[in-house]
DNA sequence: TATTGTTATACTCTATAACTATA
DNA sequence: TATAGTTATAGAGTATAACAATA
């Protein structure tokens, strides 16, 4: 704090009486966010947040984050793959996919076998279990989650906004 | 792992020849997103860890995270204000908040001083360094970060994406 | 008693280097 | 030598409890 020590009262308008002033506005009301609701990145991080929120209710009777959720349904759509192949398409790296894994494994979503061919790799599949919960996960996301994004934004708007966000993470 | 220890070579479609299948179509190829392109939340997310990547490339000669410039942004509009107001309006914790405006301060960009009205309260500031660079850092914002979103999505989309992102963050 | 700033702490995510076993 | 899975580790980001000063 090497900052020129200016009292408070240069700064703060002065209101020695009562309760609110007038002219003043906005005093000890809502903060203006001024250019900050115009940054795309701002809004694009709340939303973030609050959509893994409700996501996270959702599903929480299947206690599945986001994450593990897209992994079942990579592993759903692309049997045969190996850890790397899996991680790399989630953008996970591998060192961190492994506890992810982990995790999953252990509560018998899925398993990793040693490949026939090259025995380096594990190759990943679900269970029977991770199967039946993938499908569970799918209606709650379905009928909980998504539809209340629908509802907010219109069948409409939800698909254009999709749409949007798809081509930034493809395309910028 | 507990689980059946079937052989990979009844998951991974044999082929003991060359190249490529042809029938097979996609084998080695780009895995399948499946379900994952229409859930809402994971294009939010890429997208999003896309917009910051390209929004600290585009800030970077001032050295300046999305979550510093939005302090910044939010002191030069909000005069007076004490920490807990500033850091509940970005959804900072008070505790996180101490660690991050000791960096702003250290480089001088913002100050605090003691409320002259409640002695517990630290008024925050941006000095004179920290008002020069939020100008620089609002150009390079508009001119390079913003002006490429604008570029890929086109005024209308950038405006339609940023009112429907707003109403997530808001009213989800 | 309640609030502001703070410390300490812990837990999750993310990122990099290096090891092992295989190729 | 190169690659797949793994370990160890370090750094952000985020969360909660508790303390000192002040109200």
């Amino acid at each position: 704090m090497t900052v020129s020590k200016v009292t408070a009262d240069a700064v703060k308008p002065s209101r020695p009486n009562g309760k609110e002033a007038v002219e003043g506005a906005a005093d000890n009301a809502t903060l203006q966010l001024g250019e900050l609701s115009e940054l795309l990145g701002y809004s694009l991080k709340r939303a973030q947040l609050k959509v893994f929120e409700d996501f996270l209710r959702c599903v929480a009777p299947l206690q599945l984050t986001p994450a593990q959720f897209s992994v079942l349904l990579l592993l759903d759509r692309n049997p045969g793959r190996n850890q790397t192949e899996i991680a790399n398409t989630l953008g996970i790296l591998r060192p961190n996919f492994v506890a992810m894994l982990d995790g999953l494994e252990s509560r018998d979503l899925c398993a990793r076998m040693r490949s026939a061919n090259d025995r380096r790799s594990h190759i990943l599949m679900l269970t029977d279990k991770g199967r039946a919960v993938l499908t569970r996960a799918k209606k709650l996301v379905a009928s909980k989650h998504e539809a209340r994004l629908n509802e907010l934004l219109g069948p409409e708007g939800r698909v254009a906004l999709l749409e949007m966000l798809s081509k930034i993470a493809m395309e910028f």
